[in-house]
DNA sequence: GGCGCCTAAGTAAGCGCTTACAATTTGGGC
DNA sequence: GCCCAAATTGTAAGCGCTTACTTAGGCGCC
């Protein structure tokens, strides 16, 4: 570097091979430097509509399709977005996903989806896979991740949206329903049907705000009627699966009391609890009344149709990519932002059956 | 130009932060070349163990997350492979997808996921995004996409197989089931059954051979033993859920002749179907059998629970990614690869009434 | 006709990393 | 102690694209 004379160039051979069509071939064509083909891509209102159609033409003639890569590196844009998404055979979240993913593909980013590690630990190395690949922003599955997460977060300055919830436990990004509130409605509803006797199926939920926001939801509004709902009643199954559900309803059904309302987390553990208690020989909803949460395609169809609060997911998604986009964007925006969810009455609840129980 | 005289060097300022921890500053910091710190990450046996030891430690210390950009630039390998998947909400699909993703994560790629629009104009649209993006390698789901979609691949010489089918359509690279023979069986059994008289519910298959084979099986099995399925009984619905399948239902049952046997091609119109005969007041399988195909959760809790033809959508999932892993990593492999499926004979089909139906 | 300005196009310096090749060190064998 | 090969590390040239800064035209106006 000091010394004046010029390094002698030593010609390498690297990447013998050159595949594809790059920017320059393109630039060749149309008979104008890199950076003007460059503009045509991405302002092309800074290039003369002339020379604009002979590089578009120049562009399709050879199919050129840009590198990904080097955009990304010589922009420092990815134009991508994380999710962290703990299943994907869950409906709800199936349906959440495609739109978000459908408004942010039209919107020209992409979505880069992870799982995150049941044993907690990995799941910032999926963040960091993720960092990796560039991502400008994270969507996450309500507020309840390991702190190193957020740390993750904070310290590489992502930004990050929360999903599910309106944010109960000090986050306020976030877009979402009130999980507790809208649970409260569906208890409430209950109450007034004139049930005082209640029991829970609900999914582990260890590392799940959403469903301990309902199970709150569910304590509370029935204690401000001094009611509680009696721990033989309250069955945390394993997962969040119709097998699960069943399992639930037979075991609260072992029990010697049986409470007249059966409040479920979601509408699979709904549909098992359903089946199970039919084949106990009960009738949903004159003897047992039962409830779900989500609205799945199953609910309407059911036998009976399922009474429960329409979590609206596509929206949600939609709402969520487009609060995305607008912030990498540019804007700014005020959150959390409250989805309404709706309460679906319909077959699998009813008053409790008169007589001595309770 | 032509003149001698080097150009002045203007310095110029470009991305004046930077915001990120990099190769360099860990090189620094292990007091090593930022090829020897890249070795560490790339071919770690080609460094002492003690520089190693070092480097890692500089790297921890500094939270440096490689830029993945970068080394896709620099290396030409980008370790992403692409999948185009029609629909997220069919959990036979998102089970293969999510122990696709799980199986391709572990050996250290990504899985993009894009979905074809409907209008199939734009599904080299979406091609393009992914080849932008750089995937080493496609899945598709089964054979029929368009001619543009084929001509793309193989022009940029993309590696790509095929999913859920063995291939009946000239394709050799796929790892899926034989839908042809599976739902042979299916027929076979129900022929055995003593069934003479058939119905169909089909969701649309203009572009998806998948159900093609489906619907050919049950017309190639039945014509061996002179049986056609009349065109009335032959029901093709808009899509592949609940509601659709009560109304392919509902259509058959408004004919004058009713089949003893209706064959669904998934468990989702087949669950429609249940409900609306039992709706009609027939008795499953007691005056109408009916029969489902993929084995999805709900299959085995349903009443009666359904005869249907168990797909191994994880096990497919793995194996396509095993398949992929195998085959970036330059080994060889033989295909068509088929997965075995099972028929799954539950209580949702039984011989037909007697009578004179047929 | 000359000047200043605006617009369109060009030049070339990186973006952060990998890797071919060069340079240096190490370790044996005599 | 010396020589050579093997092992380790360093040097620096890109990977394909974007974009700050420069230059070249074109135009209106005095």
């Amino acid at each position: 570097m000091s010394d004046g004379s010029p390094a002698p160039k030593r010609s390498r051979v690297r990447r013998s091979v050159q595949s594809s069509v790059k920017l320059e071939d393109v630039a060749r064509l149309a008979k104008v430097s890199t950076a003007t083909a460059s503009r045509v891509i991405n302002s092309p209102e800074a290039v003369s509509a002339k020379t604009r159609l002979r590089v578009e033409k120049a562009i399709a003639e050879l199919g050129w399709i840009p590198h990904g890569a080097a955009q990304a590196l010589a922009s420092l844009r990815t134009r991508t977005v994380g999710a962290l998404i703990p299943t994907l055979g869950h409906q709800t979240i199936a349906t959440m996903l495609e739109s978000l993913q459908q408004t942010l593909g039209n919107a020209g980013y992409t979505l880069l989806l992870g799982r995150p590690d049941a044993s907690r630990e990995r799941t910032t190395v999926q963040l960091s896979k993720m960092i990796q690949n560039g991502v400008e922003c994270m969507v996450l599955m309500g507020e309840d991740h390991p702190p190193e997460l957020y740390a993750l977060l904070e310290q590489r300055k992502i930004f990050y949206v929360i999903a599910y919830t309106t944010g109960a436990y000090g986050h306020t990004n976030c877009i979402g329903i009130d999980n507790h509130d809208e649970m409260r409605k569906m208890v409430s509803y209950l109450l007034g049907l004139g049930h005082r006797s209640f029991g829970i199926i609900a999914a582990n939920h260890d590392h799940n705000d959403r469903i301990r926001l309902r199970i709150d939801a569910i304590r509370d509004t029935l204690a401000a009627e001094g009611i509680a709902v009696r721990p033989q009643h309250f069955k945390v199954v394993p997962n969040w699966t119709i097998a699960c559900g069943r399992q639930g309803m037979q075991a609260i059904l072992e029990e010697d009391v049986r409470p007249t309302a059966v409040i479920c987390t979601n509408d699979y553990l709904a549909t098992g609890a359903v089946i199970e208690a039919k084949a106990a020989g009960l009738s949903v909803p004159g003897d047992l009344s039962i409830s779900g949460f989500d609205d799945n395609e199953l609910a309407s169809h059911m036998d009976p149709p399922l009474t429960t609060v329409h979590v609206p997911a596509a929206e949600m998604g939609r709402t969520i990519a487009e609060h995305v986009i607008f912030v990498l964007d540019g804007g700014e925006a005020e959150l959390p932002l409250r989805l309404e969810a709706q309460l679906v009455i319909r077959n699998s609840t009813a008053a409790p059956p008169a007589g001595p129980q309770g």
